[in-house]
Order: C-alpha cells, then structure tokens, then sequence
DNA sequence: TGTTAGCACTCTATTTAGTTGAGTGCTAAT
DNA sequence: ATTAGCACTCAACTAAATAGAGTGCTAACA
C-alpha cells in the first residue's frame, strides 16, 4: 500500500514543508531530493498518499502540505532524532545545575531553556496540590499580625501563603498549633484537610480554636488562589517567527489561548505516561488546539507527577528536533528530580 | 492664540480620535459636535491649530489627528473626569479586599481589576528589594535538606527563597543562627548586607561557619533572581482590539518591548511623586514606547515607595477613564497599604 | 473682519482587470 | 511502470480606474 518510494516522498514533503512552510510540488521534490524518478511519476504518488489521507492540498493545483495523519506516520515511523550539539547540551546542564532549588524552579528553568533551544514556546505545569499528600506544615510568625504557612507536600512541592491575623498572638502558641496540626495531618491528602481539620478542631484544640479557626481557612483559601497561577510560560513570543501566525487574528487566538490557561492546562496534564508524547492538531480535543502540536513530557517518580513540560507550536513543528532536545532535557531533569525528592 | 473655538475644536478632534482611531474631518466635526459654525470656519481654525502643533495630517488633505502636544494640553487643562460608575467600585473594593494579604499581591489584584475595568494593558511593580531595609529575618528548617529564608523589609515586602543545603544540620542551629542573625541585620539596608555579612562571620559565628558560609550567599543570589521578577502584568492581549496594532510587526513589537521589562521598568519606577503621571508618546525617552501613553500610579508611605501600578496602550488613550478609574481605585489601594505597612 | 459657500485639487483606499507562474491531472508514447 | 507533453486551475501579483473623504483657496456675504 505504501511502498517505499511514496514513503520516501511523503518524507520529503513534511521535511520540505516543516522547513518552508510552502506546499510542496513535484517539480521541487523531484529536484530538491534525490528520488530518481520524474516529477511525473512524483505526482501519480502523490495522488496515492492524497487519496490515503497523508497528505493534502490547500486548493486545487497547488501543491501538497502534510496533513496531522501525515505527521503522525512520520512521528511514529520514520522520523530521526538528531543529536543534540553539545553546546546546547552544556547550556541545559550547566543552567540547571546552577539555577535550582525548589521543584517549580527546574520546571521554569528548564522550560526558559527549552524555549531558547528551540524556539518554540513551551509551558511547565506543575501538579494539582490537592492531589499530594502533606509532609510537613508550619507556621511562622513574620510580625504582630501575620504569619507564613509553609506546607511541603510529599511530591516536593513548597507553598508558602502569607496569612494575615485579625488579633494578636503570641509566637508560642504557633509553635504549638504547629507542632499539633503536623503530627495530625501527617501524609494526609490536601483535598480532604479542610474536613478533617473542622473535627481536629473540635476535639483537641479548643484553647487554640479562635486562631486556628481564622487561620485555617485562610490558608486553603490562598492555596486554591496560587494554585491557579501554576503554569510558566517562555517565547509566547516565538511564534510570530512562524508564517502561520502572520495573520493577526490566528496570532490573537493563539495568545488568547496561552493566557486562558485552564484549556491548555486540562491538555497538558491529560498526559499521564512518563516519557515524551506528541499530539499533533486534529488530535488535541479543544479546537483553540486544532492547528498546533504539543510535544509533552510528563516527570513521575515513584508513580507520583512531579510536572510537565510541554512545547508548543504549529502542526509544522520540527518534530525530530524538538524531541531530541526535549529527550535530552528529560535526562537531566529527572536525575535532578530523583537526587531530591526520592 | 486659542480662543475658545479652537479649544473646543481641538477637545472635538481629541474625543473623536480617541473614539475611531481615525483622522478627523473638518464636516464629521460640524456635523457631530455641536460647534455652531460650518465646515470652512473649523478648517481656518484646523489650519491654526496644526501651525501651533497640537494636531497633524498624516498625509496631505487627510483629516487631523490630535498631536502628543495636543493630548498634553488636553490632559493637562480640559480633559474632564468622569463619576466611575458604582459597580466598577464596587468591583474593585470588593475584590481587593477580599483578595488580599501581601504586598505584592495587592499590586498584582489591582492591576488585575484595572486592566479588566480599562481594557488596557497593565503592569504593577514593586520596588526594589535592595533599596529597601531588613525589618526581620528567619531561617526556616523544611526538611534535611532545605532551609526556608524569610526576610521582611521596611516596605512590608516579604521574600521566601529556599535554600538547598549541601550537608544536614540540626534544627536548633537556626534558631541560634536565626536571633543572631536577626539582631545583627535589622534595620540595615539589603543592599550592604552581604558585606556585612562577611565581617558578622568572621566574629561572632566561628561556630557555625560552615552553614552560613553556605547558606548566606545562596539567598542573596536567590534574592536577585526573585528581584528580576517583580512585574506583573496584565490584560496583554487587549493590545489586539486597538487598530493601532493591526499590523503584526507593531503588535510584535509592543509585546517584545512589554516582554523586555527592563525598559518599561525603568520607564515606570522613573516616576517619584507620589500620584498619578501621565506620560505620553515622545514624552517617553525609550523609542520603544514613543507611540505609547503611560498612566503611573505611585504609591508610597513615609517616604518609601511600596510599589506602581501603571496603565499602557496607544497615545491615543482613553484618558479621562482611565485616570478616573486609577484615581478611585488610589483611593482603596492607600487605604489598604496605610491600614497594613504603617 | 469673521464666516461661509463653492470649487479645484490631493491622496488613500478600494475595485477591477490582466498577467504570471507554480503546480496539477490526464493522455499517449516509451 | 515510467515519463514527456499539454491543457487547465488558481493564488498572487501588478496596473489601471474609480470613488470618496478631506483640504486649501477664493470670493461673496453679514
């Protein structure tokens, strides 16, 4: 059904067309590549891989663009990675080797990194925090009417909301409710806390029930708030470097779906194998996504998601390159993730 | 040399402009305003006002567009300000109060609601850490392996980074360190403080020299990554409803130079008087923002500046809206800021 | 003297028609 | 099975024509 001529010529033409982002004719394969046949005979092919749905035409006697079964045969099949040079290698592993703490830190380095390599915008998402268990929860006193909730949970991740007091207290009364809610709420899912803490409440803390009852709250409250702004975004910008994006309405759009965020966050963390995976146009489900490709990898350890990381951009994406970068990243990220948070 | 006529002619031009975004004709004028006098009359008086400067023609026998000599005088002698209606008060009263805890987040809310309320972009900054004074400073044990930094400055700003030890100590060292610290460093300008430091170490912390010797240096350096993200916008996108940037390449532009934010940094910190400022197009010294007009609010307590909050969008702006809106919205944002970092 | 009607002129924006060129599909020859 | 040849298609570009909004200037008017 597909001999390896055509398939040779389907490559062609999303090579060709990943790099000029002009259909591609006959004439200019039969040239440009080294197929050894007419240009003739190129287009009998061409037909076959448009009737077969690889490929297709912008309007009638144009040339062939790669539709996303296209990109997909050619992702899945006969797609090589390159090696990634070793400059770009230095510069991944020396920057986050240097720039790194906190868990949120690598994904929105990486993710600057990633972007200046390829030139596509990516998105680090972080997990949901109401899926992670709690490790360790503290209060601090920062001054006479406010102090900082630190809550570690058990995928690494720090929040660090700073609650204002109504009243007064004394700093030894936060060391012990501290101390309190920690043993109690020890490996505890955050998604449950909040009922759990209404009866904790009532049993045992009933000296400390007018602070930890303004506090409490508080806390999950601003929780719920940060936890809306857990996506990092680099090169939104990049894609004006991209011929599809000339038009400025198809640029709105895009960037609008960039800032409305939670579409693009359901996308992205649908991705649950660890590893790298491609979804290309017609296969993301929202249609703000129809006419890009999303290269995603998804970092778990121990069956726990620590983040993704995910680069976007036209369906025209260089697939090969982008995913030898992202492959290499994925090495370092998650050897840094495993020395510090297994 | 402007009489009441042409003041009224120009205000014409001026509201006529900032409503269609195209050059105003000496018979849309008579028709639409109520100015009493036909077409010739006003072209006399056009012909004036473009000798004067305060309007031009983008090509021969076009219409006038005001020049930003004309939205100077216009802001600065007969822009009228308008009663905002309840429900944008209500809308940012509420909202802001319900929001809010820290310093920055009252910027990041405000600038939040403005941009909803204007529909321009806009950008809130907070000051920088190093000009600021250490009120308190405390290490924080979250694990083995991390320590918790939280300093609070003069200005109310507090900063949390977290710093990666590479060997294991115990709890009660920071603490000791911690007072220490505490009592050695308050009141002392950020900017000397790793100085300081190193004298303090020398002296005092014999004992614990190996820890500070690692963690002191690790959160100023975190300290000035934190420090180069402290702008926060919004409403970016809204660029896309102006004509004025139909052409991909301005829009580009623009979202280049809003993305740069070391420019517009300076541009807006420049701003020292507490209140409001307007600065519009070539008033600007970056050519980046010449056909830009910018609205800065300052906000400042004794003397210290605690943040700005600043409107940006076309010369062609809005302004008696805006600077009604950010006039009221000044009055809650004070408010707060007095009730809480006085 | 200030105001106005009238008119020729200017310049952009839009429409229309014509041209070019890359590319196709089909047919017939190899 | 492959290829040369050819008629055909269609977007993209170019050039000319037209419309329309607006001006400046002049002369008349109150």
């Amino acid at each position: 059904m597909l001999n390896e001529r055509k398939l040779k010529i389907l490559q062609a033409i999303i090579r060709d067309y990943i790099e000029t982002a002009e259909p591609v004719g006959s004439r200019t394969l039969s040239k440009k590549y080294d197929l050894g046949v007419s240009p003739a005979t190129i287009r009998n092919d061409m037909a076959d891989l448009e009737e077969l749905g690889y490929i297709t035409q912008p309007y009638t006697s144009s040339g062939r663009i790669p539709s996303d079964k296209g990109y997909r045969l050619y992702v899945d099949q006969f797609m090589s990675l390159k090696k990634i040079s070793d400059f770009k290698k230095d510069l991944l592993e020396l920057e986050l080797l240097n720039k790194i703490s906190e868990i949120e830190q690598i994904l929105q380095y990486s993710s600057k990194l990633l972007s200046q390599i390829t030139n596509y915008t990516t998105v680090a998402v972080t997990p949901q925090l109401k899926e992670s268990k709690l490790k360790h929860i503290q209060l601090v006193p920062i001054d006479s009417e406010n102090v900082l909730a630190v809550l570690v949970t058990d995928s690494g991740m720090v929040k660090k909301p700073i609650i204002r007091l109504d009243h007064k207290v004394t700093d030894s009364n936060f060391e012990t409710i501290s101390n309190y809610l920690n043993d109690k709420l020890y490996g505890m899912p955050i998604e449950n806390i909040e009922e759990s803490l209404v009866e904790i409440l009532n049993n045992d803390l009933k000296d400390f029930s007018s602070i930890v009852d303004e506090i409490i709250p508080e806390i999950f409250q601003s929780l719920d708030e940060i936890n809306n702004l857990d996506m990092f975004f680099n090169g939104t910008m990049n894609i004006f470097n991209f011929p599809e994006y000339n038009d400025i309405l198809k640029a709105k759009s895009f960037l609008e779906f960039l800032e409305e965020k939670q579409l693009l966050s359901n996308l992205i963390t649908s991705f649950n194998n660890e590893g790298l995976n491609i979804s290309i146009g017609s296969e993301n489900v929202y249609k703000e996504a129809k006419d890009c490709s999303l290269i995603t990898a998804t970092y778990k350890i121990d069956n726990k998601t620590l983040g993704w990381l995910s680069v976007i951009g036209p369906t025209r994406m260089e697939y090969s390159n982008v995913v030898s970068v992202m492959a290499e990243a994925s090495k370092f990220i998650n050897d840094l993730f495993k020395n510090r948070y297994r």
